[in-house]
DNA sequence: TTAATTAGTGTAAATAAAACACTAACAAAA
DNA sequence: TTTTGTTAGTGTTTTATTTACACTAATTAA
């Protein structure tokens, strides 16, 4: 048995996108240690866990996330360390933690990774890995366990910096195969604003990395749009694995 | 007294800038556990310590700071997370850690914050709080002592980002009144590069929150320069705090 | 008085960004 | 089979931004 640090969480803001409702969702999980009426949603938390002693933090975030949730192979960022002392504010949130984790628990420092990954491919419901996760949409996430609403606020500044000073992310989002209007749309979902479609293709255009595959959608009751697919040849001989189309 | 967590330290890693040798230096603190000779710069570290149980880590980065350097007051960023389960590679580094905070060391996870101060303000040489610390230019700081080297080079990267997209945290390395050039300089400085002369006033002048105060300089042996001021309330008013010249 | 040094200034050309509306291709419904 | 609904795809003009570039001015030191 791996011994634990009581002093050292990590916690995974895992982001889907959910083209269908055309909002940025995320994963959560569900505890049930308050009320459930009245509790608004102080039940629910971000995938996380102590680490291990002797663990790296970067293995340590890809370990929980797999253990909560069965994902694997997900793009996976360290954003930020949070850790006030008060973080775990109510004596209840102190109790769960140490039935939860089986040891004694002070303070912990967390640390914050974000995720990006695809709903329709890596939804752990369809898996039954959990019955207790949960997507929930960005704007219904107020008022989250411990310090997570504060987490998720910073997690979210840092998706939509990264996403426009470090454009291939948008990729981890998306099918191998999409439409330019899946992108376009993605864009527009997380950064909570419309774009020009014409300008958009222009930019796409010229980053040079994102090409046609010669192939057209099936089955859309209207125009089937091209499919595109991410050039990593061509992003990494350009772009120096950094680039970007600066939306 | 106060009672140290074994398993979590901040590091602080002091960027200033040294406007005679035209120079970006870092402030280390040198330790005696490796023979003088042949042992490269593994004898320095950031000032960095333990933290306390119990204290927020933002205070902790400022109270490490203060303690061991003097320095109040600084810009002060948390900028990653260093958690490899190797960092403390050497027998003699776990040795020297041990004696040094006189209590057993496991795995240390470190909160890493970088600072931006004034050589000329805050030479903790000339304050005579540690005779232990120095000021070495970043090109000579290979090999540093744990994994501070590729803290730094996280830092640094950090610092260039921030420099560029978040412009306004330039003026932490400069007095109150300085001139374009000396701000022009600072951005070749760390950034590496030169930039042109016209244009980049041109920036300035459109940011407008950098104004002449209608003052000289004296006693140059050149013409002297107009001298400038960072005005906070322009700057708040046009730029929600954020904003930046994007050179 | 001269030399050395840094300060300060404008313009033209090239590039990038923004605003804007119609036709094309498909499936479903009539 | 025709019509309807829906998304795909395309260029141009205007405006703003970026880049490249070289001389005169003011001071102190020699």
């Amino acid at each position: 048995m791996h011994k634990l640090n009581p002093s050292l969480s990590v916690d995974c803001v895992i982001f889907g996108l959910d083209t269908n409702e055309q909002s940025l969702k995320i994963l959560v999980y569900e505890r049930e240690i308050f009320p459930i009426e009245g509790s608004g949603n102080k039940n629910l938390k971000f995938p996380g866990s102590l680490v291990i002693e002797d663990e790296d933090l970067d293995e340590s975030a890809y370990r929980i996330l797999n253990e909560l949730t069965g994902l694997k192979n997900v793009y996976l960022k360290q954003f930020s360390a949070f850790g006030k002392p008060d973080r775990i504010k109510f004596d209840e949130e102190r109790e769960w933690s140490e039935k939860h984790y089986g040891i004694k628990i002070n303070r912990v420092v967390t640390i914050a990774y974000y995720a990006l990954i695809r709903i329709d491919k890596h939804n752990p419901e369809q898996k039954q890995i959990k019955d207790k996760l949960r997507w929930i949409n960005i704007d219904n996430a107020s008022n989250l366990a411990f310090d997570h609403s504060h987490i998720l606020s910073v997690a979210l500044e840092t998706l939509r910096r990264d996403l426009i000073f470090q454009s291939a992310i948008s990729l981890e989002l998306l099918p191998k195969k999409f439409t330019l209007n899946h992108l376009q749309s993605l864009y527009e979902i997380i950064l909570g604003n419309k774009l020009d479609k014409r300008n958009f293709r222009k930019k796409i255009a010229k980053a040079g990395y994102i090409v046609p595959i010669g192939e057209k959608q099936t089955g859309v009751a209207h125009k089937p749009a091209m499919l595109y697919r991410f050039d990593k040849r061509k992003f990494n001989k350009n772009n120096e694995g950094i680039a970007t189309f600066f939306i």
